[in-house]
RNA sequence: GCCGCUUUAGCUCAGUUGGUAGAGCAAAGGACUGAAAAUCCUUGUGUCCCUGGUUCGAUUCCUGGAGGCGGCA
């Protein structure tokens, strides 16, 4: 659907958010209401990846035709991929999609991804590898403790914040440290929406069993469709367990187990979807302005865009009956 | 039928030399400063199979019963 280029300065800033628990029902959403007026940015951490299609619930050739997306297999499985490349790769493709005359939907399950870009990254330096590495090795040689201690001693904020066990955050504040010799915390964290965003929050959410339920389900579907295939695939390119998309919820549990048919592995993969589904929820609810609906409410989800962009035409947004 | 083992949290199991009990997992809630599908924090949960006895007091010891597992017939 062609925009009236009338409309091309008002779509200027336009950002759609939707986001939602796993398996919740963002991408059926996206060709039903959104395939006319938006295109999709990927907001999934592991969507990014190429041959990580099953296990990562990746939209298929079909939903691809309907409806654009960006920001997915834009990376090999050994390489990695953050929040920092995440924003600045969806602030190129937001610009480019609202100079089309259309609308971004950022659209995913990464709340951090979501977050930072609303709000920007700190001033904080880029990760160093090489000093990952360093800091990583002393960390196993002096312990958790001694380690949650020097920190304390370089930047008490951060070690006042961050729990003793939680080793990801202590290397991190570390290695912040020692690539600019200034505790994390003193880079402050932006606490205000960033270029003039005009941004509609959508949030999916369904009741607690109903989700388990269709997880399981899907999960079922994964392994029909080929998950073990799919992990013979990577496997035979090289791949490990510390390869950062091998970390992936669908992934990492085949690496647990000597025999890639062995049943528990089902049941592990719709586990750990299940415990990441509530720590999404966790997060999702902690943002402003969320407008919340049941992935079946479209009439509901239709009604609010028309209200937030008066001025796309009627056709803009199929009518609710008519998916 | 006899012999042995067993019954404790939603599950798997510790434990109490007799003073009504605790781990893991699950569950519930939460955090989130370039790895975030990551990483981490908090919190319960109980007719201790039933019955009688001994005892100030029994989930614990004893009697009888019921369920489960194994062996012998």
């Amino acid at each position: 659907m062609k925009l009236n280029t009338q409309n091309l300065k008002k779509t200027e800033n336009r950002i759609i958010f939707l986001f939602g628990p796993t398996a919740v029902g963002k991408t059926d959403l996206l060709c039903s209401l959104f395939s006319r007026s938006c295109e999709v940015v990927n907001a999934d951490s592991v969507q990014v990846y190429r041959h990580l299609n099953i296990g990562s619930a990746k939209a298929d050739a079909e939903v691809l035709s309907k409806i654009p997306h960006h920001l997915i297999d834009i990376r090999d499985p050994w390489e990695n991929w953050n929040v920092n490349d995440f924003v600045s790769n969806a602030d190129k493709v937001c610009k480019d999609v609202q100079l089309r005359g259309k609308i971004p939907v950022i659209s995913g399950g990464t709340a951090f991804y979501f977050k930072t870009f609303l709000y920007g990254l700190s001033e904080a330096p880029p990760v160093d590898p090489a000093v990952r590495q360093e800091v990583s090795q002393w960390f196993e040689t002096v312990g958790k403790d001694a380690a949650h201690t020097y920190l304390a001693s370089i930047d008490p904020v951060s070690a006042a914040r961050i729990n003793v066990n939680d080793t990801y955050r202590i290397t991190r504040a570390v290695e912040v440290f020692k690539t600019s010799g200034k505790p994390l915390s003193s880079f402050a964290l932006p606490t205000t929406v960033r270029n003039n965003m005009d941004v509609v929050i959508i949030g999916l959410t369904c009741d607690k069993e109903v989700l388990a339920s269709r997880i399981r389900n899907r999960v079922k579907i994964m392994f029909d469709m080929g998950l073990v295939d799919e992990i013979k695939g990577l496997v035979a390119m090289g791949a490990k367990p510390e390869w950062q998309s091998m970390q992936g919820i669908g992934y990492k549990e085949f690496f647990n187990h000597d025999n890639l048919y062995d049943e528990s592995i089902a049941e592990e993969i719709a586990m750990n979807s299940i415990h990441y589904a509530k720590r999404q929820m966790t997060f999702f609810k902690s943002f402003e302005n969320v407008n919340w609906f049941s992935p079946e409410d479209k009439a509901g989800i239709t009604a609010l865009l028309k209200d937030r962009f008066p001025d796309l035409p009627e056709e803009a947004w199929p009518s609710a009956d008519l998916s």
